[in-house]
DNA sequence: CACGCCTCCTGTGCGC
DNA sequence: TGCGCACAGGAGGCGT
């Protein structure tokens, strides 16, 4: 379940990869289900940056100079990218390289090059070519990851980031603000922590995380400015830790180079039910908010 | 408008 | 052993 950290992690390894680089061939898959749109847009783009807002992967595309190959950046006039690659990871979404061979550029221990790229050929489900004839494979089993092209900044077509909230990480997420959307809403905080409204970027795993943390029941409706302002700290700490160690792999999840993130052996909430609590030893509870798996502490995170 | 329920999808893991 | 079903969840859609 791809959230901030995980996204955050497979931008870092993906931006150095494509930028100053050119698409110039696109496939996907024209199941009706999926969620692309205009990607053909991509084709005859350099990537300038490759670029993250809460889950959304976001790469800002030039028109490709003609008789060049890709640009390195910064080469090219003064000109501001015309439009932009959306790319939301869904549930199970990731990427892999090819060389220009079709074998994957990398491997993790025990990997084996035919069976990923077997693999690839059943769950890829967007392909793009490189100006250096390497591939960019997007993998998305259940299909709910989203790609699209869209010009330059107009997210008024992705109504979700558009109405996106503060970056948690950033200066704009600030805990009094915070503070008083939480005191409007109405809903549990936990769904309110869902809603990307409020703050952007956090899903199921770093919600029971951070209300762990600041010792909140998922269900309350009521948090005062004390305990929004330690949710605030939470929703910081929990994201950023994560990040250094390169998101939480529970199944799906990897890096571009196959790698898994370290941080699930890290985890006091999610996916706990049962255990002793990390800090009063009062076994975890499970149940259901906002129709999502929820674990939190019923000592430590009264209602 | 905003909350909350339903749905999309498919691999996994469990129980019988 | 095999089958069938519940479950995982980000986010869009729609009803209240």
């Amino acid at each position: 379940m791809p959230e901030l950290p995980e996204v955050e992690s497979v931008r870092r390894q993906l931006a150095p990869e494509l930028e100053g680089h050119a698409v110039v061939d696109v496939w996907w898959d024209p199941h009706p289900q999926q969620r692309f749109s205009a990607v053909d847009r991509v084709v005859g783009h350099v990537v300038h940056a490759v670029r993250r807002r809460g889950k959304y992967l976001l790469c800002d595309l030039r028109e490709q100079a003609p008789g060049h190959g890709g640009d390195p950046i910064g080469t090219d006039r003064d000109e501001g990218p015309c439009c932009e690659l959306v790319l939301h990871l869904g549930m199970t979404g990731s990427f892999r390289l090819l060389d220009p061979s079709g074998r994957p550029q990398d491997l993790v221990d025990g990997e084996d090059a035919e069976a990923l790229v077997v693999d690839l050929g059943t769950y890829g489900r967007a392909r793009f070519t490189l100006d250096d004839g390497r591939t960019l494979v997007f993998r998305d089993p259940r299909r709910f990851g989203r790609v699209t092209v869209v010009d330059a900044g107009d997210h008024a077509a992705i109504p979700t980031l558009a109405a996106l909230g503060p970056e948690p990480l950033s200066d704009d997420f600030d805990p009094g603000a915070f503070a008083t959307a939480l005191a409007r809403t109405g809903a549990p905080v936990k769904a309110a922590l869902l809603g990307q409204r409020l703050v952007a970027g956090v899903g199921n795993i770093y919600a029971d995380e951070a209300l762990w943390r600041a010792r909140i029941h998922p269900m309350s409706r009521r948090v005062g400015r004390d305990r929004a302002r330690a949710l605030h700290a939470a929703v910081r700490e929990v994201l950023a830790e994560s990040i250094e160690r390169e998101g939480t792999t529970f199944r799906d999840y990897q890096m571009v180079n196959g790698q898994s993130g370290r941080n699930a052996d890290f985890l006091d909430a999610y996916g706990q039910a049962g255990l002793p609590c990390r800090r009063c030893g009062t076994p975890m509870r499970g149940t259901v908010v906002a129709q999502r798996g929820t674990t939190y502490c019923p000592r430590c995170q009264r209602a």
